[in-house]
DNA sequence: CGGTGGATTGAGAGCCGTCAACGGAGGTGG
DNA sequence: CCACCTCCGTTGACGGCTCTCAATCCACCG
């Protein structure tokens, strides 16, 4: 009877979330069939292009998105117009602070970005009786710290050649994710400023080490924005 | 009957965690009586001195710890040596990463500081047993991300004045939450290697600095460690 | 074919790191 | 009580890395 009741349950999952990343490993997973169920009555799924803001610094945060495809870069201002980008998110993250009245950074579409949205009430009150649910939130905060982190020492602690390798081994990595001692070939879901206000540097001196790592071999240039990395082990040394 | 009760409860909580500020904002806050008693009976508490190590990169966690006195510095070191601190734990901060096999820091004692020390199977189980428990942790790991954040921007974006400036900033608003119209006087929890370790400079950077904002008038030094502002709101504006 | 926006390359300046010398506080021992 | 040592912090001189400003190139598009 388990099983059958099972399949029944699966039978409940709605159309859109059945072949969705995030029922796999993003927070739907924590859900059974009839909180799904439930869960999508409430959220729709957009599509946003690349410079869209979908979450403004400083307000109220209407709703949670979970990241179906792209990227979403996550930036902070300063008053005079300095700009770093403090966070990225990939599939299947979920975009916006929980538990806040108003967000701490901006959000936008790095590329062309499919989202599911759920409405903050939504999330909240299913949050509140779904403990697996909250759990699978906390994982992914605790994971953004420690990447959060990782990348305080790159700001803090390496030079401009070392941040532009450490980026690119990044991208690398969450494209392909497979060991270092094979090539890796992907396209830059981030502009040459968008990098920049990654790295904490200017656009030219991004400009000049990726150059220079053309000269050395240790990438190839398809295009601006599509790079090949015939040797993933090098590039790493090169990080610092 | 209910305020009986209420009176008995209370007369459970541990003479220990009685005074204890963990049990107010802390994660303590989260268990009732006899989950606090119980937590109570594995716990001890210990005192560390400034520079010993509390948890080491890359080693397996044995035990949380609620930061009861004192401030504890996280850090990261690249291979050839270069360190950042990438966090600083106040009272009544929980120190140790949950859910992780290993520790991503060391955390290391930046001066004397009192520590309760929960054995991981003991916090692990409460969490397990306790909705609210977990979700003061989420809550402090959402916090902190927030705080790493904010620091990116410093570390990328603002020279070696204003990342000075900030500091003295923040750690004024840390040991003196009131608002920013009043003046000022703490002692700095860290040496000057290690506040040129949080900002991503060198120790002389960090020490011109300081003598430039002393003889601007901005700050007044009494000791090396000890520091007044006369005019919160004036070293604010020096933050960028 | 010219216009536009992003990316590259070059020249010069300025900020901060490096190296070095000096100073002051605290501890130890004669 | 003083001499001495050590550790930490300060100050100075200099050089290099990265920013700034500017020109140019390239892809895309009307």
């Amino acid at each position: 009877m388990q099983t059958v009741r099972k399949d029944i349950h699966n039978s409940e999952v709605p159309v859109l979330c059945q072949s969705c990343e995030a029922r796999h490993q993003g927070i739907c997973g924590a859900l059974n069939g009839e909180q799904l169920l439930a869960l999508s009555k409430a959220t729709r799924r957009v599509r946003r292009e690349p410079g869209e803001e979908l979450i403004a610094d400083a307000m109220p945060i209407n709703a949670f998105s979970n990241v179906l495809r792209g990227v979403v870069k996550l930036t902070k201002v300063l008053e005079d117009g300095r700009q770093q980008v403090v966070g990225l998110q990939f599939a299947p993250d979920l975009l916006g602070r929980p538990f806040a009245a108003e967000s701490r950074v901006t959000a936008e579409a790095a590329s062309a970005v499919d989202l599911c949205v759920i409405p903050r009430p939504a999330l909240e009150s299913l949050m509140k009786d779904s403990a697996p649910l909250e759990h699978r939130v906390m994982m992914q905060a605790l994971r953004e710290l420690d990447e959060a982190r990782d990348w305080m020492v790159t700001l803090g602690r390496k030079n401009a050649a070392e941040k532009v390798a450490s980026f690119l081994f990044m991208i690398a990595s969450h494209i392909d994710p497979t060991d270092e001692t094979v090539a890796s070939k992907f396209d830059l879901p981030l502009s040459r400023a968008d990098i920049a206000d990654f790295l904490g540097l200017t656009i030219e001196t991004v400009s000049r080490q990726i150059s220079k790592l053309k000269a050395d071999g240790v990438i190839e240039i398809v295009n601006y924005r599509h790079i090949t990395v015939p040797d993933l082990a090098r590039l790493r040394v090169l990080c610092g």
